[in-house]
DNA sequence: AAAAAGACTATAGAAGTAGTAGACTTTATT
DNA sequence: AATAAAGTCTACTACTTCTATAGTCTTTTT
């Protein structure tokens, strides 16, 4: 399952996306009108833009808006700041390969070899669907990636 | 992440489809053999048999063997029992539907359609992968399923 | 009767998630 | 220069879920 965390990201990406050509966005109205926690939204916020998402500027008429295209951030990058790896095992995620403790040989698991099949086929929608595609995909029914 | 309650299903079902046409395995054995604590395999084994999977005999001489063939075995079907949903997101989950929180309107939910799209693609994988073809891919590098 | 197994329930400890608090820094406005 | 409006950063707490363990009971074989 995705965590909060991230669920909250994709909403306030998504919103900032629709906020572009607007002056930047208070995380105060952003956490209202999305129903984060405005703490919690915070730290994701900051995640965010010290991940280069996300452009901020302090002080009056400050915010937040976006630091790429909404077409240029993709979901697969997102997770991966905010839940960590993709691949529902450690030895078969890309980003944050890690052995497993029970395995006896890697080489031969078809365990493995499985959820690395799993992974790609998350993968393939997830690295292919940008902040945009979410958007777009709000309103029109008939758009297929 | 898969629980490590899953992975140590799994690999159960896979010594105990290797086992088939032995004598049952008893839990210690099983245990020792795939390194997996012995009273939490008890519990596990013992989901598994209520739910079918299993074919169960006390008393000396007992143990645990398949109720179904391997390639009955679904993964798919043993993640749920174990792990629950298999859709990141409640609202995209065909088995345990449910509504998520902080959503406004599911039928326009751009982030729903999205994670529909990866259910459909990770069960594409889990819902086509058997026990069978997991020890399959053990030993034969060029299975592709 | 004894021993060998699984069945079942309860509980404890560890880890991860969600959320909160508060003090600090930067920037704009007056 | 002072004030207010924002974001920054770190620490912490509460809660939940996961992992594992313990113990008692039941069934079956010898």
């Amino acid at each position: 399952m995705l965590s909060k965390k991230t669920k909250y990201a994709i909403k306030a990406l998504v919103a900032l996306g629709k906020n572009t050509g607007n002056p930047p966005m208070q995380i105060v109205r952003l956490a209202e009108q999305e129903m984060i926690p405005r703490k919690f939204l915070e730290q994701i916020l900051l995640d965010m833009r010290n991940a280069g998402y996300l452009y901020s500027k302090k002080g009056a008429g400050g915010g937040y808006s976006l630091n790429k295209e909404p077409g240029d951030i993709y979901l697969a990058d997102i997770l991966r700041i905010t839940d960590g790896p993709i691949a529902m095992v450690p030895c078969a995620s890309l980003k944050f390969y890690r052995k497993c403790d029970e395995c006896h040989d890697e080489v031969t698991c078809g365990i493995r070899k499985t959820f690395i099949d799993v992974r790609d086929a998350t993968l393939k929608v997830l690295a292919q669907t940008s902040i945009a595609d979410v958007i777009a995909r709000e309103t029109d029914e008939s758009i297929v990636q």
